[in-house]
DNA sequence: TTATAATTGGGAATGATTTCACAATCAGGA
DNA sequence: TCCTGATTGTGAAATCATTCCCAATTATAA
C-alpha cells in the first residue's frame, strides 16, 4: 500500500482506527456493503469526511453502491501498515503492565509482545503470560534475538525517559508511552502518549462547562 | 472558574492536560517560575500556542517574568474543572478492569472509583481493592446512594452498548469507554474513547510511511 | 526616577482541515 | 440499449487552528 497524497493529516489516521473498528463490527453482524452515510453516522463524523479521508490513499468504493466492508477493511488495514505482524517488549511490570501483558487481544491484533523487563529484582524471573521478566540492563541483547520495533512504556513518570533512553538505545522504532510523562526521543523515533486522565479531564470540562449544548 | 471565551478547541484542553502533566514534573525538580518558552519545548508545541491556549481561560502569567508553575496547575485544573472531586464507576471486571480498579492513581486525582459492576455471577460477590462487585442490574440503585458522575466501560465490545444504557439510564453525565466499540447515548451525556490499538496504528502508520522526514 | 531587558496577551496573517456541492460513475431495470 | 436512482471522488468554499508579530506591562538595576 503507498500514499496517493504526501502529507497525511493526524486526524485523518486516528480517524482510519476508528473506521476500522466499526467495520470490523458491522462485518460481525453480517453486513456487507456500505456507504459512506451511514458508515458516517456510525462513526459520528460527516460523509465527506470518510470520502476525503479514503481518498487519500486511493479509491475503494463503486459509485452508486458504496464500499465493501470486508476489503475496505483490508485497504484501510494496508493503508495503516497494520496488515503484518509487529513485535514489542513492554518495560515496566506493574498493575498496568501486567494487565497489558495479559491482555490477549495484542497478539490478535498483530502487535505481538516478546518481551517484558523490569528493574526490580523481585519481579525479574517472574513469569507473566508465557514471559519471563529480564532486566531491563539486557533489552539491547534480547531485541537483537526478537527483533521487536515497538517499546510499550508502563513504568513510573520518573522512570519513562530512562526506560526510552534504553529503547532508543537498543534501537526501537516506536514508543507507546503510559506513563504520565513527556519523553524526549530522537526525531526518527515515533512516540505516541496514552493517558487516562487526559481524557478524563476532558469529561470534567465537558460536563463542567457543557460541550453538549 | 469560568471562560473568557465561548467555544474553545477540544485540542486545546487536550493540551491543557499535557501542560498540566509537564508543570507537576516541573514542580517536583523545583522549578517555581517558567516562561512559555522552555515550557513550549517541555511539551512539544509553540510557544504561542501555550499562551493562546491560557488566554481561553484568562491572563495567568506576569508580563517579563513567566508563569508561576503552583499557580498555573491551579489555574488550569480549575478550568478544567478537576479542582474537585469526582465519583466513578466502572463496569466490566475483566483484565483490564481490575488494573483500573488496582490503580491507586485514580483516587490521588480526584478520580474516585466507588462502584464495581459486572453481570457475570462468577464474579459478583468479589472483593477487588476494597470494593465488591455488584451485578449490572444494580447500578441506578447504587448510583442513587453514591452520587457517581462518570462511568468507566471496560467490556468486551459487544456488551459496551448496553453497559451505556445502564448507566445513561442512571443518570450519570460522563463516560470514558476502553470497549472497542463505538456506543450512541443522549447529546447531554459526553463520551471519550480510550483505545489502544488508535495509538498503536498510528505508531505502525508513521513508522512505515515515516513521520519523522 | 528612569532606562533596559524580558515576556505576556492578543490582533492579524497564515495554514490546515472540514464541509459543501456537484460532475462522474455505476448497478439495475425497463 | 438507455434511463433512473444512488453514491462516490474531488475542486472550491467555509471554517477552524496555529503562528507571527508587536504594543503593553512588569521587574530590575543604574
Amino acid at each position: 500500500m503507498t500514499q496517493k497524497s504526501d502529507h497525511i493529516p493526524r486526524a485523518t489516521i486516528q480517524r482510519l482506527a476508528v473506521y476500522v473498528q466499526v467495520l470490523e463490527n458491522l462485518l460481525r453482524e453480517g453486513t456487507e456493503v456500505i456507504s459512506s452515510e451511514p458508515l458516517a453516522k456510525a462513526c459520528n463524523v460527516n460523509a465527506s469526511q470518510i470520502r476525503k479521508d479514503l481518498a487519500y490513499f486511493g479509491e475503494f468504493g463503486v459509485r452508486g453502491v458504496g464500499y465493501y466492508v470486508k476489503s475496505l477493511i483490508d485497504s484501510i488495514t494496508s493503508a495503516l501498515g497494520v496488515d503484518r505482524e509487529w513485535r514489542t517488549v513492554l518495560i515496566g511490570v506493574g498493575n498496568l503492565g501486567r494487565a497489558l501483558l495479559n491482555h490477549k487481544e495484542f497478539r490478535l491484533r498483530g502487535f505481538n509482545i516478546v518481551g517484558a523487563f523490569d528493574c526490580d529484582p523481585f519481579k525479574i524471573g517472574e513469569e507473566i503470560s508465557g514471559l519471563e521478566v529480564v532486566c531491563t540492563k539486557r533489552l539491547k541483547e534480547k531485541i537483537g534475538e526478537n527483533g521487536a520495533e515497538i517499546g510499550i512504556i508502563t513504568t513510573p513518570p520518573e522512570r519513562a525517559q530512562r526506560a526510552a533512553n534504553h529503547l532508543v538505545e537498543a534501537g526501537i522504532k516506536g514508543i507507546l508511552n503510559f506513563a504520565p510523562a513527556r519523553i524526549s526521543v530522537p526525531s526518527e523515533v515515533n512516540v505516541e502518549y496514552v493517558d487516562l486522565f487526559h481524557h478524563l479531564y476532558a469529561l470534567s470540562f465537558n460536563i463542567t462547562f457543557g460541550s453538549s449544548e
